[in-house]
DNA sequence: CGAATCCTTGAACACCTTCAACAGGGGTGG
DNA sequence: CCACCCCTGTTGAAGGTGTTCAAGGATTCG
């Protein structure tokens, strides 16, 4: 216990150049100078647990946050009090672009497992950005980027069959996975088959019922939330449509 | 036919801060002096015709377009030779946001008719940023709502039925004609069905049924391509799911 | 005016959803 | 520490919605 409050400790001292996250997330291509301003701008906040909110829906936005370890999901409240998946966050991925246009947050934040983040106070950052020009263009690639992700989700979500959604979401997660040194092939999912089944429009059972045939089919396997694929290839075929 | 020649050189004379469609571009909220820098960096072309390519996917990205009239649909080609449509542009909204992050353009845009567009070269604007704050701004804005209106078409594409579809697709384009405007009541699709079936995920066939269906329940009156919404409380009802 | 594209309508079928019941497992409180 | 309970995941059957295939009609453009 109490080496767990030392290594949290810990890492909440670990400086952006210094962070394993700093190939992923924002210090992308910035120069030492730059990276010591992003520094002291940041603030690192202590884990936040499972379930937990990281913000509402519809609350002013003051910060963006980096994810440093855990996971998180993003949602639109529904009118009926249920909730529209928007995406899954992982480690070196940032949280509220989205709120940059309007002020407030469109979606809320929480947490699907134990995590940390850091967080980077808006105005702090764009005053950074007339200092240090290659975070502007940092930001205005991540930006592109999401747009891009978006993009191809929506290509992917519609005109596309159950089983080829599920597989898509594999195989984007296991890309996720491997660039930050995780293994590709075999990993967990920190969200529940419901909310898999809200972000790829399926219903839950529906989901279930896709793992239990990619499984029969030996293309992946399935324990829980532990997955592993076992044909990466096939998997490729079936998302093309074969 | 000489008007016209006439008309088209004289519009492509304005500057941005005479455009109409300054109070809806990138102009927005830049100062005096920034506006005739980014007037300098633009190169206004004369029209396009319907159906030919402003770029092609795979292309490298050098400009940001803005539509200036008409308008231009997005989409990713498919292996089969198919395309998966990413969305309809119109007058005011930008084009290559999603190009930044790669510098090559991952979709392709065709005119759906006779379309004029303004380049940005982005080398230019980049540079532009560093002198004229407020730009960057903008720029930030304008991704972050584009971020924000695939996350909101993400949320209405999954999980919502054909017709629920369709009514968003169409009280969509309304509020942007109402932005421009054009009348929010009557409108004119530039695009097929089967564009709006491709980008919605339904086929052709049901894009057309539901047309019928919708008119025959008095919310909207079509014909060919012209719709006038009769009933907009009743339509946004049936998006709410009533 | 002809050709091509676009739109509409019909019928059969596949896929996914909904409703329902049950099993397992992790967290919480006693 | 253990028991209970709620949450999560699984499986079955019936029904609805949208797709596919097919054909004919309308509109537009050269």
């Amino acid at each position: 216990m109490a080496q767990e409050t030392e290594a949290a400790a810990d890492v909440r001292k670990v400086a952006c150049g210094a962070c394993t996250l700093a190939q992923l997330c924002l210090p992308v291509g910035i120069d030492e100078a730059g990276l010591t301003l992003l520094d002291h701008a940041i603030r690192r906040h202590r884990p936040i647990r499972r379930r937990s909110l990281l913000f509402q829906a519809g609350q002013p936005f003051r910060s963006l946050y980096a994810v440093r370890s855990g996971s998180v999901k993003t949602f639109l409240p529904a009118a009926d009090g249920g909730e529209r998946i928007t995406g899954f966050r992982l480690p070196g991925e940032l949280l509220g672009l989205d709120a940059i246009h309007s002020g407030r947050h469109p979606c809320a934040a929480r947490a699907l497992e134990s995590t940390s983040v850091c967080e980077l106070p808006f105005e702090r950052f764009e005053s950074l950005c007339g200092d240090v020009p290659t975070l502007l263009r940092r930001m205005l690639r991540i930006m592109s980027q999401e747009i891009l992700q978006e993009e191809g989700l929506l290509a992917q979500i519609s005109n596309r069959s159950g089983e080829q959604r599920l597989v898509a979401f594999l195989l984007n997660l296991s890309a996720r996975f491997r660039r930050r040194g995780f293994s590709a092939r075999e990993f967990n999912l920190s969200m529940s088959r419901a909310d898999i089944g809200n972000y790829l429009g399926l219903a839950k059972e529906t989901v279930s019922r896709l793992f239990a045939r990619l499984q029969a089919e030996g293309l992946i396997q399935v324990a829980g939330r532990q997955v592993r694929l076992l044909d990466e290839l096939g998997l490729h075929r079936r998302l093309a449509g074969d």
